[in-house]
DNA sequence: GGGAATCTCCCGC
DNA sequence: TTCCAGCGGGAGATTCCC
């Protein structure tokens, strides 16, 4: 969506919507482009995503004015200073250039989609993508002619293609043939690295010296090989290091192999007028922000205004950057990384149905807890991450005093993480473990270490056991992480822990395979926290159907949930009605009525300040009101920060990736 | 101030 | 007709506690 620098011609504004789709891959020479584009825009334009990506395009392009802003501001001594910082760094990387290793990186071609063709051969010759409606994984070189390719949703690649064949994905196949690659592989670099089922980086230093062959030959007889265990097609790049490998893998595809000698005037020459975009870690965002900010947009460039970077960038971002310049990369076999974290997420129609919110929580704490069992892990950071109806993405972890597995715990949760963020409307839910026990035998290891999260999830730091603290940590209280209310009033009816507790808490948990008892036992506790209410006022409740039921519990159950929904003195007679002030809000609107039990509580609030003794304990509504403010304020801070400031780049990404492609 | 936890962002396949 | 995934990795910023 980058109403960008190019967007001049608003008769055509297709031509500024760039997405992941739009731009060249291999065997899309020749695709109309701005065809493409047209299309894609007006599929997209006035959808949830289209606003989305909208936000996102503003935040990106703050993001580039601030550093603009930086980038202005840079005095004659500064630049100077930078500079020779700038200068030095480079001297240091060049002394590690190492040119005595041979690095090939292979990518079949169209993996998926080409297994797919093997195992039905009257696919061949068809325009194909494997996938679905809402998104495909790959396309064949057929379809990539219409403009079709991954991470395309499949809606819009049916407009761009309508004789497109959809085959859905079986990861299983992929598997399979993916093992049968590497077992080749395995013949030319045994501590070759998987960048993934159709990728890897292989040393065959070694094996060119003792076979006498060139990197050229030992690729070409490589790729024959692959041909004749797999019937698949593999392209190939050959280089000094693994960076550059990639970037050569990508020049011949389909079914092709570049060479770049090992020699420093061939790689600089390649780098010269290599655009950044090529380069594996450069995105979208960075690739923006270099262009906008300091107007490189090819690898040379880098070094040519290396000052500026070391300027606005953070050291390791700046070094990444230089590196690129100088056409260095990943030279020595890293060590076998242990996995970091594990993790499951499944997207849906968006809902607000908080039965069918937690019954995706359950799947997916099933299917966490059977992964992770598999591999004979135990985490301690449970991760929810939340998108909403309009793509919105939210994280929420927490990290427990012990190392867990079971569908129980990571359940328990699991749920609630997600009872604080109700209500909600979402179209996706996941769950991610991290913090592994590093012993990796499963056994729970006991950190005593002092937590927040220690305090917040036990009430106290004394890392007392879990199942001690069941009823406590069910308690909605906890959901204000306060650890002092274990029941919370409502108009002087106290609603206790156990009233309230987790419907998916351990004792009791429904059956993960059962949407009904989830339902059932979800509507169970609607109807056990509603009792409470009803021993306050019969007359607003007229024992209807179930759809009532929730509408009219959702008010305390909210307060269950969400500090912001204190409305104890706001009731709604005949459900519509204000008990208070008489004013009508039907129940579907929500935000409205919302608003106006606030300012019943904003007002009950007043009148308990001017008539409170001085010395009498604060309200315990104004506790809870002030949780909840301050935890908005951090949310807002953080938006604030991680939106405003484009001094520091992301540099994990350099790094990651540079991890993996050096 | 340091360390831990939390959250967001970026990237690639 | 359908209407933008799932997974993994990690840096940086912020907040909080000690």
């Amino acid at each position: 969506m980058a109403k960008s620098e190019s967007s001049g011609d608003t008769s055509r504004p297709w031509q500024s919507y760039h997405t992941a789709y739009t731009n060249a891959k291999a065997g899309m020479e020749g695709v109309d482009k701005e065809k493409v584009q047209k299309i894609v825009y007006e599929m997209s334009k006035g959808s949830k995503y289209f606003e989305n990506e909208e936000r996102k395009e503003a935040f990106i392009k703050q993001k580039i004015e601030n550093m603009r802003a930086q980038f202005a501001k840079l005095t004659a001594a500064e630049i100077s200073h930078y500079q020779k910082v700038a200068d030095k760094r480079i001297l240091e990387l060049e002394a590690t250039r190492d040119l005595t290793r041979i690095w090939l990186h292979v990518d079949m071609d169209a993996f998926y989609a080409a297994v797919e063709t093997l195992s039905n051969p009257l696919l061949k010759g068809k325009p194909m993508a494997v996938g679905g409606m809402s998104m495909i994984s790959t396309a064949n070189y057929e379809a990539r002619r219409f403009g079709v390719r991954a991470a395309m949703p499949g809606f819009i690649a049916r407009r761009l293609c309508p004789e497109l064949i959809f085959v859905p994905t079986d990861f299983k196949k992929y598997t399979y043939y993916s093992d049968l690659t590497r077992k080749v592989f395995q013949k030319y670099d045994p501590n070759f690295i998987a960048a993934s089922l159709d990728e890897a980086y292989l040393d065959i230093t070694t094996a060119c010296l003792e076979r006498g062959m060139t990197g050229g030959e030992i690729g070409e007889e490589l790729r024959k090989s692959v041909y004749e265990e797999t019937g698949l097609t593999c392209s190939a790049g050959l280089a000094p290091n693994r960076l550059l490998a990639k970037v050569c893998s990508d020049i011949n595809k389909p079914n092709g192999q570049f060479v770049l000698p090992n020699d420093r005037t061939a790689v600089m020459t390649f780098i010269s007028s290599l655009p950044i975009r090529k380069i594996g870690g450069i995105g979208k965002v960075t690739e923006h922000l270099l262009r906008d900010v300091i107007g490189i947009t090819t690898c040379e460039e880098m070094l040519q205004k290396s000052g500026f970077l070391c300027a606005l960038f953070s050291r390791s971002s700046a070094d990444f950057f230089l590196c690129v310049g100088l056409g260095l990369g990943g030279t020595n076999t890293p060590q076998v990384k242990l996995r970091k974290s594990i993790s499951n997420e499944r997207t849906f129609p968006a809902t607000d149905d908080e039965a069918f919110l937690f019954q995706k929580l359950v799947d997916l704490a099933e299917m966490l807890s059977t992964d992770m069992k598999k591999e004979s892990l135990c985490g301690r950071t449970l991760t929810l991450k939340l998108k909403t109806a309009s793509f919105e993405v939210r994280t929420r972890a927490v990290t427990l005093q012990n190392y867990i597995c079971s569908n129980e715990d990571i359940l328990k949760n699991a749920s609630k993480l997600l009872k604080a963020e109700l209500p909600i409307s979402l179209r996706l839910i996941g769950l991610r473990m991290s913090q592994f026990n590093e012993d990796k035998d499963g056994n729970p290891s006991d950190p005593t270490q002092k937590t927040l999260s220690n305090f917040i999830i036990f009430g106290d730091a004394t890392g007392r056991n879990m199942d001690d603290q069941t009823s406590f940590c069910s308690d909605f209280s906890d959901d204000h992480f306060t650890t002092e209310r274990r029941t919370v009033s409502v108009d002087n009816h106290e609603i206790h822990q156990n009233d309230l507790r987790d419907p998916l808490e351990s004792n009791g948990i429904p059956s993960a395979n059962n949407s009904n008892d989830v339902l059932r036992y979800y509507e169970n506790e609607l109807e056990k926290n509603h009792g409470s209410l009803d021993n306050k006022s019969e007359a607003e409740f007229d024992g209807s159907s179930l759809d009532n039921l929730k509408k009219r519990t959702n008010l305390l159950d909210s307060e269950a949930v969400s500090s912001s929904n204190q409305n104890e003195q706001c009731f709604w007679v005949d459900d519509y009605k204000c008990l208070l002030c008489g004013v009508e809000l039907p129940p579907t609107f929500v935000e409205e009525r919302q608003e106006h039990a606030d300012f019943h509580l904003a007002e009950k609030l007043q009148k308990e300040e001017s008539d409170s003794n001085p010395r009498s304990p604060i309200p315990k509504q104004r506790i809870i009101q002030k949780d909840h403010m301050k935890s908005q304020t951090r949310h807002k801070k953080k938006h604030k920060s991680s939106h405003g400031d484009g001094k520091h780049l992301p540099i994990d990404t350099f790094f990651v990736k540079s991890n993996q492609n050096f």
